[in-house]
DNA sequence: TAACTATTCAATAATTCTATTGAATAGTTA
DNA sequence: TAACTATTCAATAGAATTATTGAATAGTTA
């Protein structure tokens, strides 16, 4: 082997794994994933798309090793091969974010038009919140997510079941709601919502699995 | 714009920027302008491309936002469009090398043929070694990419020019070779070379750009 | 074993990507 | 201004990717 065959072989090699994540479903399939295992028939139903169309897409991430199977009674269970998934995701979205305006401006666009474009918290300020008592900390996201991982002292407030928690809510406290990731809209609906109702509200600008693998803060988890 | 839209075109913009990156010639031009800017002729050499399909495939590069445009006299030169863009691709080479079996076996088998698989050094270990003036490293890339930044205290010894300076190299000490990054084979000759002529030599596991950027170890830069 | 269910496969047409070739362009030097 | 040079553009054919549809499969439950 020489040296361009050496070459030609290492890139081509990296490069199938950049095809992998080369497209708008399969970067909101690994997005999704990285709240832990979901069915086929779940990253269907959450990405919109056909399952067949998810199985499809599934096999191409399966092909490349960026996503790892197993099997739970009669369904089959796909999540992200490891953490260095997540990294790249993460590598990648923070790209597009830098350099790419028009990613910023979608977002920016969209939050506005939910009057929620200001009314975001980073993780730094939301722990300092945390340590002083500040916040009551919601997780908007569907309640099995809440129970595989949730931030420490988050209480699960399922973004279609909030309604029935309002009662319970301090109008005097704040409220920070958080989901998924940046791109999760629950938190934004949630915030919307809650102010709508005279509830002071705010979201985490960023999601769970960034909490706890970008930035390492306390989380609650089964499994540790 | 509904939830739908809003995630469709936030995913599709990202997936953009993965389809840029998703090409094998696209990667090894981003790994090379990790040392700096280069003229398109430069890059079409060293990828063993045409000018007119490396052009093109900067001009993809550029519509990503990935890479930027300077002029100097009749020659245009691209680099990156900053850090993000090398940390993505690191991201991407690591999830290559962590899930992708066949990358790591590529690169071993290579290293094997050059009698160099056992002969490299972390950058870890070689901050020890020249802490403890324990070695004298060897920057093989060719002299202009030296000249524009390198590891603090190398020596610049362009691999074709390596013989020329073997006299000056003592038999006793450790000798260090790096380059452009983990792909690059300068420093497999190099210390393949060197071993042959009863040298003490290893490669550094990666090249100048992880140094800097990654590790933020000690460089001499003209920008520095 | 039979029925059932979740998932995958196969075929297709529309779209997109790629390397090659040779011509066109923009900017520099004399 | 004219000649020159580095780069880009345009056209093309072959290859790869995608969503859709409906059928096939493998594993589970009764």
């Amino acid at each position: 082997m020489n040296k361009r065959e050496f070459k030609d072989k290492v890139y081509t090699e990296l490069a199938k794994v950049a095809k992998a994540m080369a497209n708008p479903v399969r970067l909101e399939i690994i997005d999704l994933l990285a709240q832990g295992p979901f069915s086929v028939e779940q990253i269907a139903h959450y990405t919109g798309q056909s399952v067949a169309n998810a199985s499809q897409h599934l096999q191409t991430l399966k092909n490349a090793k960026l996503v790892q199977v197993t099997r739970n009674g009669n369904f089959i269970n796909y999540s992200l091969a490891g953490e260095n998934v997540f990294n790249a995701w993460i590598g990648l979205r923070e790209l597009g974010f830098a350099y790419n305006a028009e990613v910023e401006k979608v977002i920016h666009d969209f939050r506005n038009g939910h009057n929620s474009d200001m009314n975001a918290v980073d993780a730094e300020t939301l722990a300092e919140m945390i340590e002083n008592d500040e916040v009551v900390l919601l997780d908007v996201r569907p309640e099995d997510e809440y129970n595989r991982g949730h931030i420490h002292k988050a209480i699960s407030t399922p973004i279609d079941k909030l309604e029935t928690y309002l009662k319970k809510l301090s109008k005097r406290k704040m409220l920070v709601a958080y989901c998924r990731g940046p791109f999760c809209v629950y938190a934004d609906e949630a915030v919307a919502m809650l102010k709508d109702k005279g509830y002071n509200a705010v979201r985490l600008n960023e999601g769970f699995p960034e909490w706890a693998l970008l930035n390492g803060y306390p989380v609650d988890s089964k499994f540790s």
